[in-house]
RNA sequence: UGGGGCGUCGCCAAGUGGCAAGGCACUGGGUUUUGAUCUCAGUAUUCGUAGGUUCGAAUCCUACCGCCCCAGCCA
């Protein structure tokens, strides 16, 4: 018997382990987790693998998630990008539990802690300037040697501390830092910051203060208040966990969570740091944090990728500790796997010829129809559309000299135009540079719904009859960047044809008022952008490709 | 050369001493009015390398090799 759970949407993995062994010793009987992003930037795929495992599991364990925004640095961050992250969350179908947190809420109480800790004799008030501090700590084979500051009384670090709140030194004069080990092979350890003086306003504390906790001394302690049993986070900080646990052990807290690190994200050809994503904003490489092509939940939202498909690749990644570069392609599967559902059919025709079917009488036209969900066994809504004389069809769909195994339009070739008759082609016409004008057929008239008798159809391609169509604009993506390990690289290239416009497409009349997604047959799914228009017109973005198979 | 991690199919990833799951990608067959979908089949004699323990090792031991992270008053 096999201990693999075969239940597929659950799947085994060691950080469900240690929480399933945290209950079973009945350490923690109620699960608390937590996302804790920093206001200063965008949410990408990389946070969505974070929220999906925080959210899932806590939610799969019965537990609680808190949001806590984790605003300890003014620099940078502002309430524009909360309200992008609260949204964006929702957007991906997850809740918090509670109002959301904000460590800026707890610096009274984490001021109190760092007394305590002075009190205690386990902090000092330092000033050493940072050229200093850097040469005192010594090198990773060094130890590094202790700050003269170091054996202050506590009497002394309190008042200096003090006015250090208060606001009677500037920026960089003096420090708090943890007493713990300058000997420590574990450069964390070697008495790290616990405060600094920022004369800064706080996009929520306003001038209420101007020092600011860091990273390590206020996230295990808000870890602690708020209850949080296992608290999630990155590999760079699997050796700041000694650190985590010094504090949480020497500061008086009624709580003792577990932080436990698992692999970033990376995406093969693209990149997934903030750093990185706001330099392709700043340089004008992209529009902004939801062009379409950015990773970023805005981008992929615009992009037109469902959430749940996003929910779905963070599963099927699964989560381990080692580094790795997930393939793109899995993520474009899932997005075409829920949109292969959930997306009706319709026509258009991207780059535009024109068929006449010269047999068919100029002044006729006739209403066919095709189903609007074909791989949907609940729905059988159908789209119709109008076939007339004129049509438009796509300029790849005809060929002069049609290669080998090619399934589509060639002169003395019959073709299938989808949902409606078959065409022979028997010539075509040319613009003065050669190009391709006018291909002219003659239809099948009993071949409507029926496999035509008596000659072979080499293929079905995509119409939209001239009259009706509209023209609008239509943009194909492609990656950001070429190198598939972008990420890993100091100037990954960026793919020249990342963004493709195509300004005169013909489509179905009833993609006029269109919102949401759909498959445009034989191209690919594509989604109206709901703001934005070009020169009047309309502007569809292509969410991705069909698979394209060439057996 | 200090410390902390990681090495299982092209890309992810299960596996925790009993004889290598699964997904993506790929290849071949079938269905199909989307070269889509669907469907069937195939794809690691081997788990970084070399030794050892054992009836039996990806799993235990030893040594070695490779990769990532840490010397911010960023997170």
């Amino acid at each position: 018997m096999s201990k693999r759970n075969t239940n597929c949407s659950i799947k085994s993995h060691f950080i469900r382990t240690a929480i399933e062994e945290d209950k079973a010793t009945g350490l923690t009987p109620h699960i608390v987790m937590r996302f804790p992003p920093e206001p200063n930037g965008y949410l990408h795929i990389g946070h969505a693998k974070s929220i999906c495992l925080n959210f899932g599991l806590s939610k799969n364990y019965g537990g609680k998630c808190y949001l806590r925004l984790d605003d300890t640095n003014p620099t940078g961050e502002n309430i524009t990008y909360v309200e992008a992250i609260k949204a964006n969350i929702k957007w991906l179908g997850f809740e918090w539990d509670n109002e959301p947190r904000y460590t800026s809420d707890y610096f009274g109480k984490l001021y109190a802690f760092a007394e305590q800790l002075i009190e205690k004799g386990l902090a000092f008030v330092c000033e050493l300037t940072p050229a200093q501090m850097r040469d005192y700590r010594g090198s990773l084979t060094a130890a590094g040697s202790n700050s003269p500051w170091r054996d202050r009384s506590s009497a002394e670090n309190l008042t200096l501390f003090r006015e250090m709140k208060s606001g009677q030194h500037a920026e960089g004069r003096y420090v708090l830092r943890a007493k713990i080990d300058m000997a420590s092979p574990n450069m964390n350890m070697r008495d790290p910051v616990m405060y600094r003086i920022l004369h800064q306003n706080h996009y929520r504390t306003g001038d209420e203060w101007c020092i600011y906790p860091t990273y390590d001394f206020s996230h295990s302690l808000c870890d602690a208040l708020d209850g949080v049993t296992h608290s999630l986070c990155s590999l760079e900080f699997e050796d700041h966990r000694p650190l985590y646990d010094w504090f949480v052990q020497h500061v008086h807290t009624a709580h003792n969570p577990r932080q436990i690190e698992f692999a970033r994200l990376h995406l093969s050809h693209t990149v997934l740091s903030k750093r990185k994503l706001k330099k392709l904003v700043a340089s004008g490489k992209v529009c902004d944090w939801s062009d379409p092509r950015m990773p970023t939940l805005e981008g992929m939202k615009r992009r037109g990728y469902p959430p749940v498909a996003i929910r779905r690749f963070c599963d099927a990644i699964g989560v381990a500790k080692t580094d790795s570069i997930v393939d793109l392609a899995l993520l474009e599967h899932e997005v075409r796997s829920e949109l292969n559902k959930s997306a009706p059919r319709v026509m258009a025709v991207l780059d535009p010829i024109r068929l006449v079917i010269t047999n068919y009488p100029p002044e006729q036209e006739e209403e066919l129809s095709m189903p609007k969900y074909p791989n949907e066994c609940n729905s059988n809504e159908r789209r119709s559309f109008t076939f007339t004389h004129d049509l438009y069809i796509e300029r790849s769909d005809f060929h002069r000299d049609p290669p080998a195994k090619y399934k589509r339009l060639a002169v003395g070739r019959w073709v299938r135009l989808r949902g409606g008759y078959t065409v022979h082609c028997d010539d075509y016409t040319t613009d003065d540079d050669g190009r391709v004008r006018e291909v002219h057929c003659h239809y099948d008239p009993h071949s409507l719904g029926v496999k035509p008798d008596g000659y072979k159809v080499h293929g079905v391609i995509h119409w939209v009859a001239k009259h009706t169509a509209w023209s609008a604009e239509v943009r194909l993506y492609e990656p950001l960047f070429l190198e598939e390990d972008a990420d890993f690289l100091s100037e990954p290239t960026l793919n020249p044809h990342s963004m493709r416009i195509l300004s005169d497409c013909q489509l179905d009349p009833s993609l006029k008022e269109a919102q949401g997604s759909f498959q445009f047959e034989r191209l690919g799914y594509f989604c109206a952008d709901s703001g934005l228009s070009s020169g009047g017109k309309k502007i569809f973005h292509r969410i991705v490709a069909l698979q394209a198979r060439t057996k």
